[in-house]
RNA sequence: GUGAUUGUAGCUCAGUCGGUUAGAGCGUCGGAUUGUGGUUCCGAAGGUCGCGGGUUCGAGCCCCGUCUUUCACCCCA
């Protein structure tokens, strides 16, 4: 006999944990649906040739890759063995699963581009896997929430995700969070002024670490990745203002960097991003300007977003951002989208460590019907059909067993009510409602019992 | 991919220096109680000590490999 296990990095759900989960995403979802944006599915299996190249090279390495049908290995050759797996992969596997949501978007988007209606606003909710080793809040399968607007770059759209992230954490419970925000020129805008233009990916990277490792390692691996101490040196005015209110941020990021003409449009986005916000009425904003923030995807060109759920050290519970051209990918350039992605697994983490999952809510069965013996079913399967119609959760035990384990049932799922059914109710027709809170117990009869039940 | 770490009953964990038949609590099942739960009492079942190899008279304990868990790095939700 084997014993059976689970595949790295994943996890089953049992119920308690589904009740949850479910709690998170009919909160996100909710918020989503309530600002316009449409349901989409796509495959959880995409050709390679679709996910590719959109990740980076580690994020390619991260592709759980799908092994082809039938006789894999048939047209194989000494030769190709030899080669490696590099070579040798994309002869022996032509799908892989999704890595994120973004990607199977654009590719949609692409597919039916005729037929959608622009701007185009989805939101999809469906597990990604990547290959790399789980740790503290990462997994190898794990949900993502994406709402994305796409053929529109309009920076209302930005406004909508701040909005949309200040209502799903509230409404999850989740008080202490910050949304930081930066944009992506802003970064080409530093990366001019310490004269190594175009090299804000590089150096992104690194100062995306700044909480973590602090000031001093940033500009330890910055030399290490081959920066001159000039350029270092004239990074100084970056670590400076991370504390100040958004707008005093942004002032000192105008003068810092007056000269470069990307970073005063990504400075000039932000501002009126923040200024629609504000229109829009938001009561006690939680964004920051953050000129650090970077984050990894290669894709974003604009706005870049993250949330940080404050007292709880799992890295961002959401992110996201503007890009100008996922689409192009496809052969269908000049498409500006904007999106953001909630990850639930993480945020299923916080709020257990924080304790914010709301108590059971009626999720659970009502009442118990305990039929005696076989004569009782008489009555109890009549009861079971009406109290269901009447919209209750009702159950019976489905084995003739003794009252004391049907009782321990309905203790042990927490069901509030049973109905006891025995000879004497058969006869009389008025049934004997227990209450497993208090041990209370009366005769009355079924319409009584809906009635009792219900309030 | 790099570096650590974990694994003993369904669950949480003891297990001494390598030494007889591997223990506890919780849970499960049965009984005290054939129409009444939670409390209590009694009893029982449940183990290839992750897996494979090695050292030894003897391994849960030591060594090697492997899988798994957790954590950090890289990177990311």
């Amino acid at each position: 006999m084997q014993k059976p296990n689970l595949p790295k990095g994943t996890r089953d759900f049992g119920p308690e944990q589904m009740r949850k989960r479910l709690f998170i995403f009919d909160t996100i979802r909710r918020t989503f649906q309530r600002f316009g944006f449409q349901p989409l599915e796509t495959p959880s299996m995409e050709n390679l040739t679709t996910l590719m190249g959109k990740y980076g090279d580690e994020g390619d390495q991260l592709l759980f890759k799908i092994l082809n049908s039938g006789d894999f290995a048939a047209s194989l050759s000494e030769l190709d063995l030899a080669t490696g797996s590099k070579k040798l992969t994309p002869k022996i596997s032509e799908k892989g699963l999704r890595y994120d949501l973004t990607v199977p978007f654009a590719r949609y988007v692409v597919m039916n581009r005729n037929a959608l209606v622009m701007p185009f606003k989805r939101y999809q909710m469906q597990p990604v896997w990547r290959a790399d080793r789980p740790q503290k809040g990462r997994y190898r399968e794990f949900y993502q929430c994406d709402a994305d607007v796409v053929g529109t770059d309009s920076l209302l759209c930005e406004a909508e995700i701040v909005l949309m992230i200040h209502e799903v954490f509230r409404n999850l419970g989740i008080q202490d969070f910050t949304l930081k925000i930066n944009n992506r020129k802003i970064l080409a805008g530093i990366a001019e002024r310490i004269g190594i233009p175009g090299q804000e990916g590089t150096l992104s990277v690194a100062i995306d670490k700044l909480d973590k490792i602090g000031q001093d390692n940033v500009l330890i691996e910055l030399r290490e990745r081959g920066f001159s101490d000039d350029s270092i040196a004239s990074l100084t005015p970056l670590f400076s203002f991370t504390q100040n209110n958004t707008t005093n941020v942004l002032t000192e990021l105008k003068q810092w960097l007056h000269d470069s003409i990307t970073a005063q449009q990504g400075i000039k986005e932000l501002d009126e991003t923040l200024r629609l916000v504000n229109q829009y009425g938001l009561i006690d904003s939680q964004v920051e300007v953050d000129p650090t923030l970077a984050r990894g995807l290669s894709y974003y060109t604009g706005a870049i977003f993250e949330v940080k759920a404050n007292a709880v050290n799992i890295g961002s519970v959401s992110g996201g951002g503007r890009y100008d051209n996922l689409t192009g990918a496809f052969g269908m350039p000049g498409l500006s989208g904007v999106g953001i992605s909630f990850g639930v697994d993480r945020i299923y983490d916080v709020m257990e460590e924080l304790n914010l999952f709301p108590t059971a809510t009626g999720q659970g069965t009502q009442v118990l019907i305990i039929p005696f013996d076989a004569e009782a079913r008489s009555v109890a399967l009549p009861l079971l059909n009406q109290l269901r119609s009447a919209g209750i959760t009702a159950e019976t035990y489905p084995d003739l067993a003794k009252v004391k384990k049907m009782l321990d049932y309905a203790n042990s799922k927490a069901i509030p009510f049973v109905v006891l059914i025995g000879s004497e109710e058969v006869q009389t027709g008025q049934l004997s409602v227990k209450n497993m809170l208090t041990g209370e117990q009366q005769k009355m009869s079924a319409d009584s019992v809906i009635e009792l039940i219900k309030k």
